[in-house]
DNA sequence: CCGTTAACCTGAGAGC
DNA sequence: TGCTCTCAGGTTAACG
């Protein structure tokens, strides 16, 4: 579910409560996830500082005080809880996407420290935790990803020597993570209603101007969505709070058969399929 | 090499 | 109330 703004979401309200603090235990109730964990992982844990809380594209990485490093990806339905050991057991949400109490079921793991813990609850279990043992082995593993889109590595040069000659759809591109990473879904939907790009166009279409505009785009909707707190689709409980605001900003994402918000537009807002991913656009101003 | 599809999972909501 | 069906913010192995 989460996509860069989300993850940036949490990792920063991770950092705030997990950072400098000591983990006393580790428990896991189911090791399935995407991934299984790791044997080590517990042991690896176990009685370490958290140094820093950093975030690349969607993943989330832990520095521990024995120089190893924890991964957290969230999949699509991750989320991280925190509770309190006082005498109420105070819940708090980590995450954008928020519910009253921890969730009965699904919470795989619990990382224990002396006033509270961190719980993983992940429905379903697209999501992982894995441990690196040095800083080589955890840079092999992003070697292949693309630049963030929100950094200066995404830039003109970059976005036009990997559109060139490409038959592939610019909407698949944009969610290709080794081309550019940390959009998702929702974000590459509304950076191509920004753009005014058809998300069918093939990539070797793509006009210099309309690169700039992807370039610019992509930087200013992500950037826009942290502002905001990511987005909350299907956060009903509306609690109050964390609770992302960036879905009240969508302008064609879910937003199928309603009009068009582009000024002078009267074209509807379309649904399709592109790689069994829902796909919203303009018809008239998306060329 | 390239681009697309199926698969991994559970739960919510729609339609009947 | 309950059944069946579709869909969900991600990733990647396998295929043509």
């Amino acid at each position: 579910m989460p996509e860069l703004p989300e993850v940036e979401i949490v990792k920063r309200s991770l950092k705030n409560n997990v950072k400098y603090k000591k983990i006393k235990k580790v428990i896991i109730s189911n090791r399935n996830l995407r991934f299984k964990i790791q044997k080590k992982f517990e042991n690896t844990l176990k009685g370490r500082l958290i140094l820093s809380v950093e975030r690349f594209s969607k993943y989330i990485i832990l520095t521990l005080s024995n120089n190893k490093y924890c991964l957290i990806h969230l999949g699509m339905s991750g989320t991280l809880h925190l509770v309190r050991y006082d005498k109420k057991g105070t819940f708090t949400n980590l995450s954008f996407y928020h519910s009253k109490t921890l969730p009965k079921k699904h919470n795989h793991i619990k990382i224990k420290f002396s006033k509270f813990m961190i719980v993983y609850n992940d429905p379903r279990r697209f999501g992982f935790f894995k441990i690196f043992n040095n800083q080589k082995t955890l840079k092999d593993y992003f070697s292949r990803s693309g630049p963030e889109a929100t950094s200066n590595k995404f830039n003109y040069k970059y976005l036009k020597s990997k559109l060139i000659n490409k038959e592939k759809n610019i909407k698949n591109f944009l969610l290709d993570q080794n081309y550019v990473s940390g959009i998702g879904n929702i974000y590459a939907n509304e950076i191509l209603f920004y753009c005014k790009i058809n998300p069918q166009k093939k990539c070797k279409k793509i006009n210099k101007n309309q690169t700039i505009k992807l370039v610019k785009n992509s930087k200013f909707v992500l950037n826009l969505a942290i502002k905001l707190g990511g987005s909350s689709i299907r956060d009903f409980k509306n609690i109050s709070g964390k609770s992302g605001l960036f879905q009240n900003e969508f302008k064609v994402y879910g937003r199928e058969n309603k009009n068009c918000i582009t000024e002078n537009c009267k074209g509807k807002i379309s649904k399709i399929f592109i790689s069994n991913r829902s796909t919203f656009f303009c018809n008239l101003c998306q060329k």
